[in-house]
DNA sequence: TCAAAAGTGTTGACGTTACACCCATGG
DNA sequence: CCATGGGTGTAACGTCAACACTTTTGA
């Protein structure tokens, strides 16, 4: 089966940016390319979207395939089109970003991808196409969705944490996902002006040191 | 000619959003399509992407041949995919923003549109296709980006006013671009700390009231 | 008793908002 | 002389960043 058309038109794919915290740091999830071009080069996952469905749809589609995650709040990040961007031919691209709790989610290769692999954010390989920019842009909007509370994003955050956890466990999270530090006691502010936290009563235990207080995320 | 492929492809487009004061108000130039679909209807200038041209010069090129206006910043507000936006068929499109002086600008029908014409924000037509939700999200990014001074954007303001203007007129323009009122005081604080502007010694005259120094904005 | 993390308030700088009166001119 | 727009400063407030010491526990 082919499809004609009386003028030539551009491939559309979506890209999606993967974000999880794992070993505590930053990391995205990549695929190395089983085919030309840029074969055996490590790439941004994503697919072709269907004639059928949302740009977001098709998003969440090569998402689920490429990692088993559903349900995840994308954000679009924008397009990417110049024309030179692909060797094979004119191909647009709309990147979205997704933050995912990496505990549930199994990478696995598909029939792209040789192989799909977490990278810290800060120790990549080459990427394919322009990749590269693409994983810079996001990473940007990532901090500042965080920063910002946008909620339907950060709430995840609370994923990268058990459901009773230390403000020290909350500020490592936060820490990670915008890229830079802050200081104890604004975070703790921030923290309570931002979110609805309560204080269970209950103390970690079996740290060698002081126990801290637990917290969980209000329910609301 | 025609043009087969293995796979079905959308169309791409790019729409721009134009934006100007005119009369005092902030208006958008719309052009009444000539074909169907919406036939008659008002919708957002645009057209396809060309192979070789990149997403943001397919837009400038569109925005030249409908306007006459070259060399404009541009910036992307997002791309639109829902599978049924387009009864023809799968048509992605990807939305730019422009500010344009429209004294400069002959708004003039083409290939596509029988007219072209400008409609304040707050007095639109029907729109075709998704371009009223477009529309609104282009609204609140242009805001957005003339309150944060975002200079490319944001610079564009000052050619709506004459080289010497008066701070009066400079605050006309700026709420029309914000859609809201400042308070006097605060808008020439704020004017002179986010732009650098310089009193020229003359007197505005001709009004039938108290004459206003006239500024300019100073070249650096 | 020591190492390590928990916990806790105040201050200053800054930006933003709100607000009211006199001035100069043309008609 | 009056209507109209031009021109000017200050106080309250909220936000944000900087900053240091005491407490509790396990080893």
């Amino acid at each position: 089966m082919s499809y004609t058309y009386d003028y030539p038109r551009p491939s559309v794919t979506t890209d999606i940016l993967v974000f999880s915290i794992r070993d505590g740091v930053l990391q995205v999830l990549l695929i190395e390319r089983k085919i030309d071009p840029f074969q055996g080069t490590w790439a941004i996952p994503g697919g072709f979207v269907q004639m059928d469905e949302d740009l977001r749809d098709g998003a969440l589609r090569e998402l689920e395939e490429e990692t088993g995650l559903s349900d995840i709040p994308l954000r679009q990040l924008r397009a990417y089109g110049a024309p030179d961007r692909d060797p094979r031919g004119r191909v647009i691209t709309v990147a979205f970003i997704a933050l995912v709790p990496s505990d549930e989610l199994i990478a696995r290769g598909g029939s792209d991808a040789q192989d799909a692999r977490w990278f810290p954010i800060d120790d990549l390989p080459p990427l394919a196409f322009d990749h590269a920019e693409i994983l810079a842009d996001g990473r940007a909007e990532l901090a500042r969705d965080v920063t910002a509370s946008i909620h339907d994003s950060a709430l995840v955050a609370f994923d990268f944490l058990p459901e009773k956890f230390t403000l020290s466990q909350a500020q490592r999270v936060f820490e990670t996902l915008r890229g830079e530090e802050m200081d104890k006691r604004n975070f703790r502010k921030w923290l309570s002006n931002e979110w609805s936290i309560e204080d269970t009563g209950e103390k970690s235990s079996g740290g060698r040191h002081r126990p801290a207080a637990l917290f969980r995320l209000k329910p609301d």
